[in-house]
DNA sequence: GCCTTGTATGGTAGCGCTACCATTTGTCTG
DNA sequence: CAGACAAATGGTAGCGCTACCATACAAGGC
């Protein structure tokens, strides 16, 4: 005549059953486990002895429901395979890897419609946290964001208008500062290649434009770019077609270093010495710049970083202590190598 | 006197707020979400209209609560940064996009303790389904998966022993082909380079001793590996090591594409002739490859499709129609290149 | 006509947990 | 020592949804 083991369950072992097994309260088994400084030390013990024979596993959705929040960080990236947003997202999963909070990612492959439906979905399951790449979000996502009822960080750039927190840095002065980086080198006809040309892509390009006019070099023609999404086969064939646009070309600002990667490839190929023919410079400085041979120019950001410090910025929030700085700069480097050294 | 508006919910609308928008019953409205075949033409209408004058979305939690039965696909890799697992996770994103189920990921750092405490975690969430990478699951993690109560999918690589279902291909006979075909191009001293040297480097280094023995040319000297995780800088590093060791070596098969990166680029700067003196032979055939000068022969790998072939047999299991196969081999391709051609 | 069978709908009772509000006890004040 | 107050514990009532079991009614068989 055992008890009905409840129809649905599977019979996993429950609050209820804990708190039986330990002679006390449901409430004081919940309480044990999520704020142990309420429960004396002797019920605390007693409590986790039942949890540990049991093998008790606490509903992570009979919590949400309860509680209207789920201990879940949404996070939204454009791309899973860049390996930028890859390294933002493992920064975001170490952080949080001994706390309770779970991860949720979306992958809006660039759409901002895509992101707002995606927002829609995370709402819904009422997130701890909100984590999104970039600040140019539509005008319903970003109402969704405002409402979300939770912290949110927008990470990789940095702009002047908050939905709550940002963690990034500047697109377009890594930009200028690449540009200026050839310009300074001596060289003159510097293109510009980019590929997906998503809003940060187009802000390195501001930047770079704002350095080449500055210089009084600036020209339209100097500059190539696709909406295709970036590769290193992509980053040959746009210096290609760069090259023939404009053969006097000596040097490059490359979107990113597989277009950088692309291009050198190229060069190789051609014969064109870098850097003596033509300087090169990449953005995101991924490991292979620094052993290719030549070495390449390029713009370190502080990807894992992005990540890691927007989730300290998101926990503060939670635990009520949101931060006096809502907006984090983490920078970039500019690392010099052989490939504008001429 | 407008009624207490449930003190925690945050106003959100409700199914029963639905319903009696649509005048209809609560659990009309569920079945008309979740099958609208069971419901009439005519009140099916109406419960639309309601849901979208509300703007009503369900609450997975408690949708799961209920129903014992969470929306979500675990699924679990050893690193997010690795372009292989990047794929295969896109792949599963994208064929989750449009299915009501959210894709919850976890990172095990290659370690099996981890993997099977994050499959504790995810038990306790009641998945869909488990997409798991490997074949190598500690005793505890296979168990775990034994006893999820939802269809399992291996991933990655294939294997005699499936825990319930498997897509990947054989490991062993990629390293053996690699080898296979640098001796068939006539090198005669081929290292094997590799680093991290997790089970699937493991079975590619015994595919590679395998060809070598056939041929009678293996030599333990030949073996280069390091646990630390792969990069080009490393592949670079291990390449003069290996050469250091052995300085009549004519051939190396690299554990995957970032090492044959950076051995390609050790060679430039050694000005170490690839083919010529140096057949270079690849693993997983990433895009570099192709554009890469000399391009590089590599064994290319279906990553993307692994994603997505799990995920398909996944839901047919899910919907009760279980494959008659249970494991799926993508296999593997070849790609000769100029690495290789002398 | 009665009974079966099937289809469309609804009511009730939880799923496993926590918010809210007691209640109990011990300690401190004047 | 009464009263105030804090600390520790517990009971009750949901959170928003679905499983299960009615119920109502139409269609069909004899």
């Amino acid at each position: 005549m055992s008890k009905p083991r409840s129809r649905r369950g599977g019979g996993r072992p429950t609050l209820a059953d804990v708190a039986r097994k330990a002679g006390v309260g449901a409430i004081t088994v919940s309480r044990a486990l999520r704020e142990p400084g309420r429960v004396s030390e002797d019920l605390r013990r007693q409590i986790q002895a039942a949890v540990d024979e049991l093998g008790y596993v606490p509903d992570p959705n009979a919590r949400a429901l309860a509680s209207a929040r789920a201990e879940v960080f949404g996070v939204l990236v454009p791309s899973l395979t860049n390996n930028v947003f890859a390294e933002v997202v493992r920064g975001i999963y170490d952080s949080l890897s001994d706390s309770p909070f779970r991860i949720q990612i979306g992958n809006t492959h660039y759409s901002g419609l895509e992101e707002e439906r995606l927002l829609q979905v995370f709402g819904s399951q009422r997130p701890a946290a909100l984590i999104v790449a970039g600040i140019d979000q539509t005008p319903g996502a970003r109402r969704l964001l405002e409402n979300a009822g939770c912290p949110v960080v927008q990470v990789m750039e940095t702009g002047p208008d908050p939905v709550d927190m940002m963690v990034g840095f500047s697109h377009f002065d890594g930009g200028r500062t690449a540009a200026g980086h050839l310009l300074q080198a001596g060289y003159r006809k510097i293109g510009f290649i980019g590929a997906r040309m998503d809003p940060r892509s187009q802000r390195r390009l501001a930047g770079y434009r704002a350095a080449m006019e500055a210089a009084g070099l600036f020209d339209p023609r100097l500059i190539t770019t696709t909406p295709v999404p970036s590769s290193v086969t992509l980053g040959r064939e746009l210096f290609r077609d760069a090259l023939a646009k404009m053969p006097t070309l000596d040097g490059v600002f490359c979107n990113n270093d597989d277009i950088a990667l692309g291009v050198l490839f190229e060069c190789h190929r051609a014969s064109i010495d870098v850097p003596k023919q033509i300087g090169i410079v990449g953005f995101n400085d991924l490991d292979m710049m620094q052993v290719s041979f030549p070495s390449i120019t390029s713009v370190r950001t502080h990807r894992y970083e992005i990540g890691t410090r927007a989730v300290a910025l998101a926990l503060a929030a939670i635990a009520g202590n949101p931060p006096e700085q809502r907006i984090v700069d983490l920078g970039f480097e500019l690392m010099r190598r052989e490939s504008t050294a001429r």
